[in-house]
DNA sequence: GCTACAATCTTAACAGTGATAAGATTAACG
DNA sequence: CGTTAATCTTATCACTGTTAAGATTGTAGC
């Protein structure tokens, strides 16, 4: 217990921020929730005053970093200069936000994300696609586009199949190796 | 301590099949090793005459699934009957596999396998690609092809974004809709 | 300001975990 | 038959998630 403060303020935001320090660190593994009260300066039994278990505090974690992601692949498609380079641009952001997070593509899509049709980030980019392709009867077209890279990211976050002193020319190369008709 | 057989004589190989019947049914996340010895009816330090620590026991675990996952590439590639075919069973039996177990993918990807260039099974898969494309600069088409075959295999543990009663039909459809050149 | 209430935190405890050391049992081999 | 190494058991350790009981404090209504 910290001089005077019985009552943190602010434990419940501390924690997250704590906790995705640890994390970026060393992984999710290893954290546990003793070890983040202790960060915090604070008794082993507190952080459940504001998360029912450690499954909900990783749950706090897990839509933080889901918002953090969605945030940056509407922002490329925003910025992009050319639509017809959308979904270039919109795939070397996706590989490249793991690229530069590799211990959140674990923890994501680990058993933590249940339904791959309801999460935002592949709504999105889903919605993108079709709106890319047109109205036509693209299913397959775009879960090929975006299995790929789905997979792209995980080679990435593991070990250099993947160049990535040059990412964003490989991961161009890479799509653009398969032909989606006007590209 | 079952009846007068200090030594179990087989324990190894016990608790490496419970260890999967348990696996299979539950997940590897929850499995301890003491609920491992308990089920070999051992006590809970026996089974760390056989193996150094946890990680080790999870590491055997994963050679013999990656052992199966191989086996089942490389029958599917040798029971082919057209050549131009090889790529699309092998993509299919890549994702079929994961389909039929579907928590060994979480286990295999899941910070286990540290390196995919050495990984026997992307080793075959590139290796089969590289024959079938020809000895050309086919570099960036096998690593699109590799890891929408990855990304599928996810997708298909997850849930439904692909329809799993036809799963070969589907697939077939998904690598096609890419079209890398004769096909 | 005072009081009641709810939120927040601490202390203490529980069962379960991986792991190790010390010693018992037994298989294997000369 | 005796020695040795492999295998197993019995403690025991530190650590984990989680809960219950009670202490402390912010807050809302008087």
């Amino acid at each position: 217990m910290k001089n005077g403060t019985y009552h943190h303020g602010n434990l419940k935001a501390e924690l997250i921020e704590k906790g995705l320090e640890y994390f970026d660190r060393y992984g999710a593994e290893s954290l546990s929730m003793r070890k983040l009260a202790d960060a915090a300066g604070v008794s082993c039994a507190a952080p459940y005053a504001h998360f029912k278990n450690k499954d909900a505090f990783f749950a706090e974690v897990q839509e933080y970093i889901t918002g953090r992601f969605l945030e940056a692949l509407t922002e490329t498609a925003e910025k992009c200069p050319a639509k017809d380079r959308i979904m270039l641009d919109l795939g070397i952001c996706y590989v490249r936000f793991f690229y530069e997070n590799p211990l959140y593509y674990r923890f994501l899509f680990n058993g933590r994300i249940t339904d791959f049709k309801t999460y935002p980030p592949f709504v999105f980019f889903e919605k993108t696609a079709k709106e890319w392709l047109g109205d036509g009867e693209n299913r397959y077209r775009i879960l090929a586009l975006w299995s790929m890279v789905h997979g792209l990211a995980q080679m990435v976050t593991i070990n250099g199949v993947i160049d990535t002193d040059d990412l964003e020319n490989e991961i161009s190369k890479i799509m653009a190796s398969v032909t989606l008709e006007e590209n």
